[in-house]
DNA sequence: AGCACGCCGACT
DNA sequence: GTCGGCGTGCTC
């Protein structure tokens, strides 16, 4: 009889599952999970589905151990297998994803507990008296809460297990959370909330995947129609999955969450225990977890029974990874939803342009939520800087200035939005016009006040701020250039030196912890000017803010990422959207040198579908996403030249195709991560295009990467840097 | 000589 | 991704 032998992906970086022999008296099926030698080293893997390669040269090694745990659903399978070929990433690179959760493939560890079982003990003590009396209740005790209750040392406890009068039993595992009730505090919905509602809930009800872009502005009820949707897969015992952009959003969604369903839904996101990890992971896998909220990586939790998939704020670029396997979790979401077989729901308040693109083609239903629920839209203008700027080295403008006045003497806050850290962007010397710039990238060095330095934003490079120039050696000559939210609160305090002020930027906040209790700050009204970054635009309402002050708004926008303009439409729409969040109105004002651009008219006019139409237009006319095909392969290394050599010789190496285009290396590196120098190159194709196809004939004919040289692939990017 | 570090390639 | 092998170059 011939040795039987199996397909068993690993998780490194490896294209195809190796082979591995069964020993005897195993028996394994595909989506086991097992243990197996690799190399000097025993890894977990999982049986793959197909028949094994048999071509293997060497010995074939033995499969260690099967897992008691549960096996890799088909439809996990696939999802590995899709992303993968998707994002151009070794298959065992998308698995080692989804088995990061190492303890949960270990023996599942009972809690023990004792409980009254045999005679009392032959030589009774008054330690033991006392125990005996608490355990009298016939209930399972934990040994340390049982000696606790007692009044008495562990050991007490102990001797009495020995003497067989308790005995140990092993505990069911603790739920990692209550089970949501479906119907716990329905909410009474507007007659344009229930029927988005209903549409949603029918989707549910009739099983089988679709996807439903659910739009509405800031403070429509979007939440509120989408619970709905989970309410009815919950209704049905099945699991939902919502996921969320950043961990810092996540409190205020578990507190509505649990508001509406009675309990809190389980967390997933990296900044869990090990053991609450393990826990939620078995309980979610067991079908136990009916609701889990989550980041990214909640895409890769093995749910038993899924009913739903929900992604909130669905045009959130932190939905994407930017380092390993690149990927859009928004976009993986809805895979997922196709692999399983279920609805997916995509919200926001500005939607992606892919994702309207879709929704107006049919591919997704659109559902709409017109009104702004109990609350008058903010009234938002536009302050012409040419006409209407401040003076010379100022940059808050008269009326932005008195505006700011009025709303602080009512007894309400404002808001003065910069998306820029740092006190100015560019420092020069007036003697000899030096510009401070980073050495590893094609960036000026942002100057930081506060932390007296000079630092580039997107390699981390920082300099003490040199009191004379380095180039010319004159003295007192080195003048800053432009704002940054630093500059502004200076200003802020020198215009009105009576006010409480705040600033909220990533780095000048250490932990979440940290910025949630700033935004409880400005809740409670200790605060009467907030002066932020981004941070500030999403996340937490602000219910006293009555005023919101975009400080340039064409920041971004005269970039060369192909999103900018979106990108710059949602981050207006968020932050002008906070004015009178839960209020009558609320104004805001937008400062801009360009006040005809059509992201500015549309943010100004509450246009949307203005914005929409045009940005699709010049979309189409440009042959980007939806409407041609974009890829990024990003070439890093330790060394610029090394990898400026290769990103040429890749480029060199493009193979002939009707209707591609490959863009660049440009002649400086993108931007220096994490010490590695990255170069990056733009594949441009239609929509038709088998971009996939292409980009493995051209890396299959390329040079390959040596030595620190890395390729990553970026297929219809989300983002660029 | 002995060891620290960095690069490279194999892993079934 | 991770490990060992092996080269280079530095130090005791």
């Amino acid at each position: 009889m011939s040795q039987s032998i199996v397909p068993v992906l690993t998780p490194v970086a490896v294209e195809a599952p190796y082979s591995y022999a069964v020993p005897d008296g195993m028996t394994l099926s595909p989506g086991d999970v097992v243990v197996v030698p690799l190399g000097p080293r025993t890894v977990l893997g999982v049986v793959w589905d197909g028949e094994p390669d048999r071509i293997v040269r060497g010995k074939l090694r033995p499969v260690e151990a099967k897992l008691a745990g549960p096996a890799i659903a088909p439809a996990m399978r696939r999802f590995v297998e899709w992303i993968a070929d998707y994002t151009l990433s070794p298959r065992g690179m998308v698995l080692r994803m989804m088995l990061r959760v190492p303890e949960a493939f270990g023996p599942q560890m009972p809690v023990i507990a004792v409980r009254l079982a045999g005679a009392p003990p032959e030589r009774m003590t008054e330690a033991r008296r006392r125990v005996l009396e608490v355990a009298g209740d016939g209930l399972a005790w934990s040994k340390t809460a049982l000696a606790r209750a007692a009044g008495v040392g562990v050991s007490v406890v102990e001797g009495l297990i020995q003497a067989g009068t308790l005995q140990c039993v092993a505990l069911p595992p603790k739920p990692v959370v209550a089970p949501p009730e479906p119907d716990f505090a329905a909410t009474a919905l507007t007659q344009a909330q229930s029927g988005a509602a209903e549409a949603l809930a029918d989707a549910v009800a009739a099983g089988g995947f679709s996807v439903s872009l659910l739009e509405g502005v800031t403070g429509s009820g979007k939440t509120e129609v989408y619970f709905e949707a989970m309410s009815e897969a919950l209704r049905r015992g099945r699991q939902v999955l919502v996921m969320v952009p950043e961990i810092s959003l996540t409190a205020q969604f578990l507190a509505r969450f649990e508001a509406r369903f009675g309990t809190m839904p389980a967390e997933w996101h990296s900044g869990l225990t090990p053991k609450l990890r393990e826990r939620t992971w078995r309980g979610v896998a067991s079908g136990e977890v009916k609701a889990v909220a989550g980041a990214r990586s909640a895409l890769f939790l093995p749910f038993a029974d899924l009913g739903l998939i929900v992604v909130d704020e669905e045009h959130d670029p932190a939905y994407k990874q930017e380092e390993g396997v690149i990927y859009s979790a928004r976009d993986m979401a809805v895979v997922r939803g196709s692999l399983e077989g279920v609805p997916v729901v995509l919200s926001s308040a500005t939607p992606s342009v892919e994702s309207r693109a879709n929704a107006e083609r049919g591919r997704y239903r659109h559902l709409r939520l017109p009104d702004r629920y109990g609350a008058r839209l903010p009234d938002i203008r536009a302050v012409d800087m040419r006409s209407d700027g401040p003076e010379r080295g100022r940059f808050l403008s008269p009326p932005l200035v008195a505006a700011i006045a009025a709303t602080i003497a009512g007894g309400e806050q404002a808001l003065l939005f910069l998306n820029r850290r740092g006190y100015a962007p560019l420092t020069l010397c007036r003697a000899c016009g030096f510009r401070f710039e980073c050495p590893n990238c094609s960036a000026w060095l942002v100057e930081h006040r506060f932390r007296r330095q000079l630092a580039c934003h997107h390699c981390g490079h920082a300099i003490p701020r040199p009191v004379n120039c380095p180039n010319c050696g004159a003295e007192d000559s080195l003048v800053p250039c432009g704002p940054g939210i630093e500059r502004i609160a200076e200003e802020a305090a020198e215009r009105f030196p009576d006010i409480r002020i705040l600033m909220l930027s990533s780095d000048l906040i250490g932990s979440i912890a940290e910025l949630r209790q700033r935004f409880t700050m400005i809740e409670r009204g200790e605060v009467d000017l907030v002066v932020g970054t981004q941070l500030v635009a999403k996340g937490h309402n602000f219910p006293n803010l009555a005023l919101v002050g975009v400080v340039d708004a064409d920041v971004g926008l005269a970039t060369g990422d192909p999103r900018a303009a979106e990108r710059t439409f949602q981050l207006l729409q968020q932050v002008t959207g906070r004015a009178g969040r839960q209020r009558d109105g609320g104004r805001a004002l937008i400062q801009t040198f360009d006040p005809d651009h059509p992201v500015i008219k549309a943010i100004v006019s509450g246009d949307r579908e203005a914005f929409y139409a045009r940005e699709m237009e010049s979309r189409e006319r440009q042959g980007l996403p939806p409407f041609g095909r974009l890829a990024a392969i990003l070439v890093s290394a330790r060394s610029q030249d090394e990898a400026a050599s290769h990103a040429k010789a890749l480029a060199r190496a493009v193979p002939p195709a009707d209707g591609v285009r490959v863009l660049g290396p440009a002649e400086a590196p993108l931007a220096v991560v994490r010490g590695r120098h990255r170069f990056r190159l733009l594949v441009k194709a239609r929509r038709t295009f088998d971009l996939q196809g292409f980009l493995r004939a051209w890396f299959d004919a390329a040079p390959k990467p040596r030595g620190s040289v890395r390729m990553s692939v970026d297929v219809d990017p989300l983002s660029f840097l």
